[in-house]
DNA sequence: TCTTAGCACTCGAACTTTTAGAGTGCTAAG
DNA sequence: CTTAGCACTCTAAAAGTTCGAGTGCTAAGA
């Protein structure tokens, strides 16, 4: 499929990427030549962007304009030509400090953090899939009682996850019985993932309690409701407004889209989902996303662990006019960091 | 300090106010009697609206244009000239039943929810500030034991909060220890708001228990940190590209900076804060507003409570355009469904 | 065969001019 | 005090103009 470019124009495509990402302008003939001078005139140039155009490398805004990327030639550009690393020694040292400001113990906010960093750094939206609860193991579940008639549930998971509930308990329970429940509880849920607790698991517990003891009712809820709740995974954003800089997004019609996109939790956790790779860095451009008001955008996703079992996604979200190089540095690092403070 | 104002030209000044809340347009003498006819000819009209005029109450966006409120104007109109109930009995119930669509238990979610309808029904921005857990009075403390080495510190205040901390214990404790130091520190500080709980009495409490227990110094890291921790209280927005349909909005710029502002939490706090009133609806038009951000906008406020006792503050964010007399319709109704499912 | 200077041509962005119409203020009569 | 009538004003939108960056093509040179 790949058809083999001559190197020159391999080094005019380069150009005309880098350039049209650093001024959002149609790169014309004379700007290549002046710009990187490779000993050649304005006119062979513009010959070898007729034929870069002709194969679909580039294309022109209209017929008296300089050239612009194509779709087609992100991907070659990102494919072949991108250096690969975009970062200064300065700015990867600022990074780093700008990330490991704090003991920022709690999981949420080292996310938070996380999603404020990257798009501060990329002068993008970034998107952060928080850790998925349905995919954490169980690991006890406890109820303390608070007074006459109410209990704290208390559900703890091996990624650190903690959820509590107030119940109300229509009848005392005595600290023995409690004790007896709970315990019962532990032995048979222990070490299942959330996702693995289905209803009718929950059903059978129920039935075998309640022939000792009528009461727990209230209990299940926040098992059941675990379920159900967190059925919409939380999707953290950074910089939404940054996309309001780029020239791309000056028509307010635009920006109403994708705003409107960010606030719809369930449609970028369907994005980074259908974008993620275990292993390495995935970049979607143009209409390569399935999703339709990305359409003219990047996407670039990566994957963050916890002692080897992913956790989540980071995206960063932007026009096709991206600093690919550069933003996949910093994700880099960030992914990194995110991985050292979260198995602590 | 207020001018009486001549029936007809309060007659006028709504019709002015109602018309162009609802076009957006300037209005002209003709717009008024044909559509408010009150059988004067648009000269008469015309007459009226100069007096007005001069008198502050209505502005020329240009001397060929219609007449357009000014601050002062909408002032006017709010204090004594607008209907009390903006809101059909149709519009009414379905309020009512898409706020109480399910028995949500967890505040966050309640008030996530809210923030969501109060946007859907206005078309303009909501703001409302959570429950401040510093205002909160301290119920119990409770440590779990998890496992050998570490705790799980629960914390619970009397409007429902519940922080919990996993801790580090250096030394195993046993059970009757570990009681010991839970029902005193709960003997001390039971009743006390958060505020309360400054770090000199932490500090106290700690020399107390450090004669017999060196171990818990973990335990009172929740406390520190809950303080520091919480000092901003969560803002919880709703339909914040709402802005975006406003035609005063049509400029990316304002956008830009509106966006902006939604995005400091800080800022909001200090928002609501300033304007709240424990009692009604505050108004602010215009300047009135002390944030420099917003002086184009009208903000309406009121507070919920939960038993008597003030939470926390709702906010409508939206240009000076504003049906406000609908706008207090939807938020009384809201906040009087918050107090009440919050109560319980 | 590849490169390049030269030139006519294209097209959009920015600026200016024109036009249409909504709305005003003023005057004089009812 | 009200109103018909009219000249005047001002903007938004449409139409027209200018300017220059950039192109494609041709023909001459290496």
């Amino acid at each position: 499929m790949t058809v083999v470019l001559s190197e020159r124009k391999k080094q005019i495509l380069k150009a005309v990427v880098v350039n049209y990402t650093n001024t959002a302008e149609p790169v014309g003939s004379r700007t290549v030549t002046r710009v990187y001078r490779m000993g050649l005139s304005s006119a062979t140039i513009r010959n070898e962007m007729a034929d870069l155009e002709e194969m679909g490398y580039l294309a022109q805004p209209h017929t008296s304009a300089g050239r612009v990327p194509s779709q087609l030639g992100y991907r070659y550009y990102v494919d072949y030509l991108m250096e690969k690393d975009g970062l200064s020694m300065d700015e990867e040292q600022a990074l780093t400090s700008s990330l490991s400001t704090e003991k920022m113990r709690e999981i949420e906010q080292i996310i938070i953090n996380s999603a404020r960093v990257l798009s501060a750094a990329t002068n993008q939206t970034s998107l952060i899939m928080g850790p998925q609860f349905k995919k954490s193991a169980f690991r006890q579940i406890r109820i303390l009682p608070l007074d006459e008639s109410r209990g704290l549930v208390v559900l703890i998971t091996d990624t650190g996850f903690i959820k509590n509930k107030v119940i109300d308990m229509k009848q005392h329970l005595s600290q023995a019985e409690l004790q007896q429940v709970v315990s019962y509880l532990n032995q048979k849920l222990y070490g299942l993932t959330i996702d693995q607790v289905t209803t009718s698991l929950i059903n059978e517990l129920k039935r075998d309690l309640f022939r000792r003891l009528e009461i727990l009712e209230q209990a299940f809820i926040l098992l059941e409701e675990s379920l159900k709740e967190e059925r919409q995974i939380r999707v953290f954003l950074g910089g939404t407004t940054n996309i309001l800089n780029q020239p791309e997004f000056k028509d307010v019609d635009k920006i109403r889209r994708m705003l409107n996109l960010f606030e719809q939790e369930p449609l970028l956790f369907k994005i980074l989902e259908d974008t993620s790779s275990e292993n390495d860095f995935v970049i979607k451009i143009g209409d390569e996303n399935e999703c339709e008001d990305i359409k003219e955008c990047a996407l670039i996703t990566g994957t963050y662990k916890i002692r080897d079992k992913t956790l989540g996604t980071v995206g960063v979200l932007g026009p096709t006019r991206m600093d690919y190089s550069r933003v996949i540095s910093i994700m880099r690092l960030l992914v990194d960091h995110l991985n050292m403070s979260l198995s602590s």
